[in-house]
DNA sequence: TATGATTACCTTACGCGGTAAGGTGACCGA
DNA sequence: TCGGTCACCTTACCGCGTAAGGTAATCATA
């Protein structure tokens, strides 16, 4: 503790940690280096002298989500009597409440050109138990592609209104609803079924936590299934 | 036909037409208004007249991709006697070979906060082809969310270099590859086991036709075996 | 045939974005 | 004391999307 610290210095991790801040706050269209250095305290081009650029400030939000995807992980604790069915599950879920806390992620992650080399390590771990429940490498290989997006967290939808902040109330008139009726009978008749009345704001398009389990049993089933088949 | 047509005139459809070769051509952040202007011999204020904005044009690009899905489709002809396992696996791959040609639709489709119209017809379809193969709503529902972007015929990778056209080459020296194998054993036992001999360069990070089909097909096998044990 | 509206495109200009170049003062080891 | 490094700032540039308004050709109508 300084004695006077007429102000706290700049660094790469303050730098990230306002950044996340900001991004959870507005939403990464928000990002710009004025708008950040500002909440700063700080003009833009001080940022400079801490990161190389925009491309290293993004690069660097989509490494804390994996640090604090790690640290979620590492709070599971040793798994060594479970299952590997179990111990990929409870690693996803785990990642996924992470994601829940940062909708704006998984978006960046899929723009971002670069992989982090937290992701390496982390797939290292799937992997390994993958291997060690006697997956062999190649199907192991695809179990990893299968999996997608899963073991961050979430399932991929392919619009997800949190990415721009949409407003997802969308008005349907009467007249509407019977046009849609019409064009797309199926749809209609699943909602109305469904219901789906609302409940949980999570992620994308109406992934809700039951759809991503309902995905991530669907695939270790099969995976299971091929397993014990194929050895 | 004109006698003289000086110029042929601009019309929202030429714009996108233009656009897609400009985004095929040079990437998606090649697409700027006064470049795509300039690609049509007009200034950039022109396409205002015809599009509301960049976010329409961004639009249109995903408009122009599902109605080039849609042809696609449609070419595959009636299906009647098919069951539904093959009728949905043409329609994923049809919708596939697609976005081979546009690798850059899958991310454009990620940021775009709006979801097309031709998008709920497509998944009607779907929808209609599980319930009349006896799936319930609940499970066709689910169905639909587990099938995630497939449907689009891209398997989502969370990292994909196509999409910012950053080059895949990555140089390892042989210290580096040694302290990979120690910090990632099971990744690089695995590499060392598939050797994976390049190929293919398709979609995103080592999303292979082989990977694509083999995620779809767990899918569908475990959605066939939910389907004759719980109806 | 004259004229006013409409169409399709252009000119100018603004604010905001990332960032290159080069300063400036505080601190520090020699 | 004094050069050097550190941490931050000032200024400026270019490219972006686009608001506001202009203009020439075309067309409908009286």
């Amino acid at each position: 503790m300084r004695a006077k610290a007429s102000r706290e210095p700049l660094s790469r991790e303050r730098v990230l940690t306002a950044a996340v801040a900001l991004v959870d706050a507005d939403g990464i269209a928000a990002l710009t280096m004025r708008r950040l250095a500002a909440n700063l305290g700080v003009e833009a081009m001080s940022l400079y002298y801490h990161l190389p650029g925009k491309d290293a400030l993004l690069d660097g939000l989509v490494e804390s989500v994996f640090q604090e995807i790690g640290a979620a992980v590492a709070r599971l604790g040793p798994q060594d009597g479970m299952d590997w069915r179990t111990r990929l599950r409870q690693r996803f879920l785990a990642a996924r409440e992470v994601m829940l806390r940062h909708p704006w992620a998984p978006g960046l992650m899929g723009s971002r050109p670069t992989i982090p080399a937290d992701v390496y390590a982390y797939y290292d771990g799937i992997l390994g138990t993958l291997i060690e429940a006697g997956f062999s490498y190649r199907i192991a290989h695809r179990a990893l592609h299968a999996f997608g997006s899963l073991p961050f967290g979430f399932a991929q939808e392919i619009f997800s209104p949190t990415a721009a902040g949409g407003n997802l109330e969308v008005e349907v008139t009467e007249a509407e609803m019977a046009a849609m009726a019409e064009s797309l009978p199926h749809l209609t008749a699943m909602v109305a079924a469904e219901i789906h009345d609302a409940g949980d704001p999570t992620l994308g398009w109406c992934d809700s936590q039951v759809e991503f389990e309902f995905t991530l049993d669907l695939l270790l089933d099969g995976l299971d299934r091929l397993r014990r088949t194929s050895v």
